[in-house]
DNA sequence: CTCCAGGCCAAGAAAATCTTGGCCTCAGCC
DNA sequence: GGCTGAGGCCAAGATTTTCTTGGCCTGGAG
C-alpha cells in the first residue's frame, strides 16, 4: 500500500546502453557507438539489471553472452529504438529540408568530394554536411545520408553505386617520371603512401612483376592527400588511386610513368541507406553518380 | 570538414519530454505525467527546438499548439515511445514473473481489496504492489497491470470487468440507526461523507424525497475509510458504497436504516490494458471477479 | 610466461536535469 | 475597467545523473 512508492521505470540512457551493448556483444563496441567509455555503459548496464532485479549478462572471461531474459527482452527494445531512430531522422528532415550530411574517408572527403562541393551545393541549394571518418558508420544509427568510401560492397542495409573504378598505379612529377621506365626502377625511387593503405605498393609491384623490389627509400603519411603533396613537390612516387589523383593527372603535374600499368582495387561507392530518405535525394544520388558534373537536373530536388 | 563535428542525437529525455507535452497539449499534463516541474519540459522541448533549429510549438497565450513540423514528427515519435514502453512492461514482467502492480482509489484500496490480498496472493503466490491514486493512472505508460475503479466505462484502451455494483444507501451503528424511520429523520442526525464524493448525498436524499432536507451537522473526510471509521464509532450517519461497507454490515456492526432504498452508483470496475500481459494474468481477473474467494485455481496462474 | 583484450570498481569530475521564484500575457469574470 | 488564475518563460542555483580516470582482475593467444 505504498503511496508513492510508483515503480519508476528505469532511465532510457540505461535502456539505450544496455541494448547497444546486446547489440554489439560488449561494452566496448557499445561504448564506441554511443561515444562514451566502456565504463560509462557497463554502469549503466548494471543499473538496468538492478532495477530489473537479474542479470542480463553472462560475465565471460572475454565478453558478454545474453542470459535468457536478456535474449527475450532485446528484440523488443531494438526494434522500440530503432524506431526512435527513424523518429529523429525524419525530425531532421523536418528541421533542415535542405541539409545534406556524407560520411567519408577523410581523403575521398578531401580530394573526390571536395572539388565537387561547390557545384553541388550550387545544383541543389544544399547545406552540405562532410563527416570524415575513417570507419564507415552505422548508417541506421547515426545521422548520415550518404556514405562514400571504397568497397567491393555495400555495408548491410543499404545499397550502392561505384562511382569511379578505383584503379592503382604510380604517379610522380614528370622529372621524375623521366628516369622511370620500368617497374624495377623504382628500386631507386622513395615510395610514398598512405599509412592505413600499406598494402598499395606490395599489390602492384606484385602484379608487375617486382613482388621483391626493395625501394631505396619509402614515406608513409597518415593522410593521403598530404602523400599527394609530397608527391606534387617531387619526393618521391604515390601509389596513385584513380579516383583521388584524377584532378592532379589532368593537370600535368603528375604524371602515370608506367601508363595503363594499373591493378584494381575496390571501386569508390556512394553508399545509400536503405529506408531512408532515398526519395529526397535520388536527384543528388543521380547527380553525384553522373560524376558530379553541375546543372544537370531533371526537376527541383525536393518537393 | 569538421572532424569530429557529429550531428549528435537530441537527448532521449528531450524527446520524451516533448512527446508529453504535445500529447498533453501543455507542459503542465506532460510534467505530472513525468513526474517532474513544468519548468523542466519547458527547458528540455526548447532545447529539442534549438536542436532541430525551427519551433514545434506555437506558444499562445493559454497553452501550446503543435507548429506543422511538430504534427509531422508526434506520430512517429509516439509511436517509438509506445514501443519502448511496451518492452520496458516486458523487461519488467521477465524480471519478476510474480508481480502485479494494481492501481486502485485509496478508499477501494483499504476496504475491498486489503481484505482480499492474503487470500489473493496466497492463491496465485504472486507480489501485489499496490498503488493509491485518487485519478487512474495511463494505463499505456505506467507501469500498471490492472486498475480498480468505479466508473460506468473503461478509459480508452481498456477492457474491464464490473466486479461490484456499488449502489449507494446510509449505513451507521444499530444504535444510531433505532432513531431512523423515514429518510427525513436524517435532518437530525450528523452526515458523513468523503470530500472527493460529497455528491453521494443530495444524490441519496434526492431520490428518496428529502432533496431539501438540511442536516444537523455534516462532517467531511479526505479518507472514505476514516469516514467509516467515524460511522463505526457512532459519530453519524455515513452514505455507503456498497462495495466498501459490505464487512461492516456483514459483521453487524453497521446497519441500513433504509433497508434496500439504495441509489445505483457507477460500478466497481477492475480495469485491464489491452495488449498488456491479459494472458498472464487471466486467472486473476477471473479469481476477483468472481468475487475473490480463495482457492479457485484451474492451473497454474503463470506459464 | 607474458601480453592483451575486456570487464569491474571506486572516486571524483562533468554534464544534464530539475526546482525555485519571479515575471509576463491572455481569457474569463466581476 | 480591473481582478484573478492558468499557463508559459526565464535565470540562478541545487541536485541528480552520467561520464571519465586509473587501477585491478581474469582468461586466452602468442
Amino acid at each position: 500500500m505504498d503511496q508513492g512508492g510508483r515503480p519508476s521505470p528505469p532511465s532510457l540512457n540505461a535502456l539505450r546502453a544496455f541494448e547497444a551493448a546486446a547489440r554489439h556483444g560488449g561494452y566496448v563496441g557499445a561504448a564506441k557507438e554511443l561515444h562514451v567509455t566502456p565504463a560509462a555503459i557497463g554502469t549503466q548496464v548494471k543499473g538496468l539489471e538492478a532495477w530489473l532485479g537479474r542479470p542480463l549478462f553472462h560475465r565471460l572471461a572475454n565478453g558478454l553472452v545474453l542470459t535468457p531474459e536478456g535474449r527475450d527482452v532485446l528484440p523488443s527494445l531494438s526494434a522500440a529504438f530503432d524506431a526512435l531512430n527513424g523518429a529523429v531522422r525524419a525530425m531532421r528532415a523536418v528541421g533542415r529540408p535542405r541539409s545534406l550530411t556524407v560520411a567519408a574517408l577523410p581523403c575521398i572527403a578531401q580530394l573526390w568530394l571536395a572539388p565537387r562541393l561547390p557545384d553541388l551545393q550550387a545544383a541543389f541549394d544544399l547545406d552540405v554536411t562532410i563527416l570524415t571518418r575513417d570507419e564507415q558508420p552505422d548508417y541506421a544509427r547515426d545521422l548520415v545520408d550518404l556514405g562514400l568510401y571504397v568497397g567491393d560492397a555495400a555495408p548491410a542495409g543499404c545499397t550502392s553505386v561505384v562511382l569511379a573504378r578505383d584503379d592503382l598505379f604510380p604517379v610522380c612529377t614528370p622529372a621524375l617520371a623521366a628516369g622511370l621506365r620500368h617497374p624495377g626502377d623504382l628500386a631507386g625511387a622513395t615510395l610514398l603512401h598512405d599509412s592505413v593503405w600499406r598494402a598499395d605498393w606490395p599489390r602492384w609491384l606484385a602484379a608487375h612483376g617486382a613482388g621483391t623490389l626493395r625501394p631505396a627509400r619509402e614515406a608513409a603519411f597518415s593522410l593521403y592527400s598530404v602523400a599527394l603533396d609530397a608527391a606534387l613537390a617531387g619526393s618521391g612516387v604515390l601509389i596513385g588511386h584513380r579516383a583521388l589523383v584524377a584532378d592532379a593527372l589532368g593537370g600535368g603535374r603528375l604524371v602515370a610513368p608506367f601508363g595503363d600499368r594499373a591493378v584494381a582495387g575496390p571501386p569508390l561507392r556512394l553508399i545509400v541507406p536503405e529506408g531512408g530518405e532515398g526519395m529526397r535525394l535520388a536527384p543528388v544520388i543521380r547527380w553525384l553518380s553522373e560524376g558530379g558534373e553541375p546543372g544537370r537536373r531533371d526537376g527541383p530536388p525536393f518537393t
